[in-house]
DNA sequence: TCGGGTAGTTCATTCACTGAACTAGCCGTA
DNA sequence: TACGGCTAGTTCAGTGAATGAACTACCCGA
């Protein structure tokens, strides 16, 4: 994000998330490497964000250890994946808020189909279930009309695991 | 944040998240409104940011019903203060990842002083802490040194309880 | 060596942020 | 009713970043 380091911000740590998160973009780049996309291409037509910009944010973003760039794949790290809560949690702020319809998309316990709530916690074994664990496929707020018709987001409609690469 | 509002993004609570609190500073005004600042002047002094863009940016959190507007304070809505697990689940990755020398700040449930986890978990009698609730303080990794001198800052290190205005 | 696909880079334009200075309105005092 | 100070903005020129389209570099299989 850039914003200019004032001794207030050093002393926060919000402040220093959004330096690495908080940039345009940003979140939504590492949303679509937890639902499973991997290579530049299918960033950049999935996000509609242009190139120069994404090549920006995944070398910041591996730069900083949130992603690894191995074989032209751009995959979440520990510290990466270390970023579910912050994202299911303005998940479920905006389906409360902005989807009246109910949730855009449901994410479940894979071990025991329990649905999870904005803290990731199951409703049916109570736990906090960690990303890899957790199955995500269209809710009852999704709308398919307004859905994209390219391959890669079809992809991402079909029910499938977190930070599984997309088939 | 201005996104440009593509196909992908209608069905996407994130993004939709990110079209109100995604913008520079906006996150940053509305920790401060949690810490209990309220007027236009302290948030200016507090964030060092241009006061254009601090008019802006509380206008539209305004619109959006995030804060309420009225004799001249700036105060969170209930709607505002659903933000909570976002900037708690945010500064705890920071914690985790730019501040060796321990969390910048620590948060405790009022009523038995208990530590609250990155997801408002009280370590004394185990629930989910609302932000009303809430009592700030500085942690071990907050720095005296590179603190700001100015009132608001210093009021702002007082251990106290979250949403209260500053004395 | 040709074509196609992937992963970028380049660049002119547009847009938003920055920082400093200015203004408008309110309040207490004389 | 004039004055000064305080708060909450607005204005504006300069700068930097995002946009979108076109271009390049590289690899791979035929």
């Amino acid at each position: 994000m850039a914003l200019p380091s004032t001794y207030a911000d050093r002393n926060c740590s919000l402040a220093r998330s959004l330096e690495i998160v908080g940039e345009r973009w940003t979140l939504l780049i590492v949303r679509d490497a937890f639902f499973g996309i991997r290579r530049f291409g299918d960033f950049a037509t999935q996000l509609g964000i242009p190139r120069a910009v994404l090549t920006t944010r995944l070398r910041f973003l591996v730069q900083e250890g949130v992603l690894d760039h191995t074989d032209g794949e751009y995959v979440l790290t520990a510290k990466g994946i270390g970023l579910w809560p912050v994202m299911r949690a303005m998940m479920a702020w905006g389906d409360e808020h902005y989807s009246p319809g109910g949730d855009k998309r449901t994410f479940r316990h894979e071990a025991d189909g329990g649905r999870l709530d904005g803290a990731s916690r199951c409703s049916v074994c109570g736990e906090v279930v960690p990303p890899a664990d957790v199955t995500i496929e269209p809710g009852p707020g999704y709308d398919p009309d307004t859905a994209n018709a390219d391959p890669v987001s079809a992809s991402l409609t079909t029910p499938h695991r977190l930070l599984e690469p997309l088939s």
